[in-house]
DNA sequence: TAGTGGTCTAGACCACCAA
DNA sequence: TGGTGGTCTAGACCACTAA
């Protein structure tokens, strides 16, 4: 990172600098390192802490770098392949699932979510959560809404909540026949809880993947999980072939 | 739009203030409204412009909002959603497909390109460059690269570049079948060619979406496509079912 | 307790758009 | 030309982590 001044450019410093900095990461860095703090990166290269920051803050869009509070700003590992759209048809929590069922509710689902499911505003339905991880490190906080008719012979002995009650709830799914899945993807900003089980602050970029398991030639579930946007790339393989794990898919610049 | 002050509570300004004004638009704001200005804003909230600005940020990043400089801050319309792995099989370029060739070269393409394409380092593919549009409005811009050797018989008498050559190209890949495609889906921020035909500023987030089109056991093809992320919803419709559109699918504050 | 990134301020000037 | 959002500065203080 020898470079020590901006020339004057028609682009914003903070992009100019966001291009210098990546470039810096690419040759004279490796995974994991540690960058000089904001204070010292801002002094060495004349701008303000500011504008280092909103250079940094692309830079971690982007899954260059990770930026831990009290820790120190690291380069990040290239992005985690997670299969999201498998080409088969599965329930979640089927075998070779790595969705942990953390938690299960009966509640009134947001207005959005149940006009998918086209259920009464006001019917309950059971709620799972999960997350899931890779490596150690929780890459997405799911929910699954399923309506109380999708399982209706939910045994009563069955605990009335948690993980135990949230994989009786998996289990039911499973006996219905799986007809279909379509998914989307959006961006969205965490909420206070996902972002506390993702290990990110409130606000932080996530995708948002909705799925709707059809069965019975109804919605039989509703899935939204939440991913970290940092670290994932999120595969759909709609072919029989093997997915994309890793693949150095960058942009360049 | 009624509050005036912020009570203190032990979550950052900024976030509350985007509590209140994602409040404010649900209840008092139509699509397409006009907002006061940032400055009025931050007065009338009592904090400063750059606190005012961070959580509106948010907003833009969660499609809320539309910012435009010059013009002033508006509400947005619901996300639109986008087709992008379709059930069917189909190459790029088939009828009732909306995208629209624009120009196509050949050259060298970036290493982690040529490497998922199997090619030599070295060796010139076909890179068209398309854009999608909606209601007039451009969501994505594309790059398909196409190895020479997935379409040997382009005929001479063809434009060497130029939106026919474009078409020549996307022609010779029909000729192949297409036995699959698998996509991944991540989070980027805009180059400054491809922030210029979406109509944002550099380093806006975008979604890029990376199709790899797999014929005669090989990638005949690979597509890198920038979709908007703030006005974009992809969907990936599994099943034969019909796709999920205009889902009302928000995040609950 | 020292050092990190996160939040916030109060200004200034610039680039762009519409009237 | 006046008003908008976009960039940038030079500070201050806070929340968190690790030693």
């Amino acid at each position: 990172m020898g470079t020590t001044q901006l020339e004057t450019v028609p682009e914003p410093k903070y992009w100019h600098l966001r291009t210098v900095l990546s470039e810096a990461l690419d040759s004279e860095f490796t995974v994991g390192e540690i960058l000089p703090n904001e204070r010292d990166l801002a002094a060495r290269f004349g701008v303000a802490r500011a504008t280092l920051r909103q250079a940094l803050e692309q830079l971690e869009l982007e899954g260059r770098l990770q930026r831990r509070r009290g820790v120190g700003t690291t380069v990040a590992p290239p992005r985690v392949g997670v299969a999201v759209g498998t080409g088969q048809h599965a329930w979640p929590g089927m075998q070779g699932d790595d969705r942990q069922p953390v938690d299960c509710t009966l509640a009134t689902p947001p207005a959005a979510v149940a006009a998918a499911l086209e259920t009464a505003r006001d019917e309950a339905v059971h709620i799972v959560r999960s997350t899931r991880t890779t490596h150690g490190q929780a890459i997405a906080a799911e929910l699954l809404y399923v309506p109380q008719a999708s399982v209706p012979d939910l045994s009563a002995i069955d605990a009335p909540s948690g993980p135990a009650r949230a994989r009786a709830v998996l289990r039911g799914l499973q006996r219905l026949e799986l007809e279909g899945r379509d998914s989307a993807v959006e961006l969205g900003s965490a909420r206070a809880d996902d972002a506390k089980e993702l290990d990110r602050l409130p606000g932080a970029p996530v995708l948002v993947v909705t799925t709707r398991f059809l069965a019975a030639g109804r919605t039989a579930a509703l899935s939204v999980a939440t991913y970290r946007a940092d670290t994932c790339r999120l595969t759909f393989g709609a072919s029989g072939g093997v997915e994309i794990q890793d693949g150095p898919q960058r942009q360049a610049s």
